[in-house]
DNA sequence: TAAGTCCTATACTCGCGAGTAAACAGCTGT
DNA sequence: ACAGCTGTTTACTCGCGAGTATAGGACTTA
């Protein structure tokens, strides 16, 4: 309150780290607790993981974790959303690009069946609802559905210029995101297909469908 | 020991309860532990709901859960398995059924995805493999390896007669499958749609496919 | 040197929920 | 009347993990 308004100065250079520094330092850290805890989070649950392990496994004490997030629920929230942040940030891009509504489709589909394997985006496929504190929970909701928007967006686009045929946009959307979500559930780094085949063929068969060209559906039985 | 064979008689009406009748008393409370649990489960989660959560709401208390159940490890696995038992016979009924593959394929799908909705079988879809003990989820897994043998026999069925046309037939399962399981993540029974009308038009999407069928896939590109 | 602030550790509290010990009621068969 | 079995209760133990009180070290600013 003391010093005056800030000034333009000749050089900003000084002995003295500057406190835009402090707080790098400060969101470094917590960019470690974040990264170190939706590893343990998708490997053991987030139940069966404590503060104590991460804390451990970063060589710092649990208080110490505390001086970063005010409790748990506030740590998964926040990897949740840095996972729906990159979706997001993939499907906007995805719709941006160029292509018929087929094609943004799948180059959208591709992305996120991608995020599905590891990381934050496979923190969203595998945080179930009642992991979170109602208001963490209605938070993500509504990131959830700016998601769910881009990609009915899309999805309607293709059905315009004719490239997507589909019966009902949301529940399509809900089937083919789910089919993709589920990968989070069983995908093993050490198994024998990389992120990209599954993602490509998981995607491929979503698009295609399982019938034959020829059969169609079962109809008129 | 003491009594000797048991004799046909003229009548079997006796004042007194069988021993069979007990059985029955035994088996019949065990499965209302059952019933009760997986709602619970499927409503607030594994880990969130306690025993004395599903005794109070039965009217007992704690130990009388514990009369039939040596754990909750037990309950959880007893529930999986349940589910996994109806998905098993539904698959086996629809692979016995006629048809061609596609059409057998699409009657299974339907019945699977009629069973994630609700109870035992949301249960399957809501259990991540972390709830359960190492043991429980070796038994589990070796279950849910029964159930994807079927759909793949079904979907190796239709390949050879020329209803079904998919790349590669595990991961072909893996997806489908994951999509109707993802329905036991969000159904709502107070939702706009019914368990039919979600199973029915996900297990389309699934056989036809997003695209438009003149469209096929964005090759070439 | 002294006050202030940021960060981290030690050493707790506290509640919850899984699981248990032990007693007791009721019914069965001797 | 009594021994025994089943099912149930009351009244616990016990450990774990979230979250906290508090102190101390490091570095900053005066």
């Amino acid at each position: 309150m003391t010093t005056g308004a800030t000034v333009k100065r000749a050089t900003e250079v000084s002995p003295w780290p500057k406190p835009e520094q402090r707080q790098r330092d400060r969101a470094s850290k917590r960019e470690a607790v974040l990264l170190r805890a939706v590893e343990f989070f998708n490997e053991k649950g987030f139940h069966a993981t404590s503060l104590e392990d991460v804390a451990v496994s970063l060589h710092v004490t649990k208080p110490t974790i505390y001086h970063y997030f005010a409790n748990k629920d506030e740590i998964l929230f926040a990897c949740v959303q840095r996972g729906l942040e990159e979706i997001r940030q993939a499907a906007e891009a995805a719709e941006q690009a160029g292509g018929n509504g087929l094609q943004r489709l799948h180059a959208l589909l591709i992305d996120y069946a991608m995020m599905m394997s590891d990381g934050f985006g496979a923190c969203v496929g595998r945080t179930p609802d009642h992991a979170l504190s109602p208001e963490s929970l209605s938070r993500i909701k509504a990131l959830k559905r700016d998601t769910d928007v881009i990609v009915r967006r899309v999805i309607e686009a293709g059905m315009e210029d004719g490239s997507i045929a589909v019966a009902d946009v949301r529940l399509t959307t809900f089937t083919a995101l789910g089919a993709l979500n589920w990968i989070s559930r069983w995908y093993d780094p050490a198994g024998p297909l990389s992120k990209r085949e599954i993602a490509e063929h998981s995607v491929d068969m979503l698009i295609g469908g399982l019938a034959a060209r020829s059969h169609k559906v079962a109809e008129g039985e």
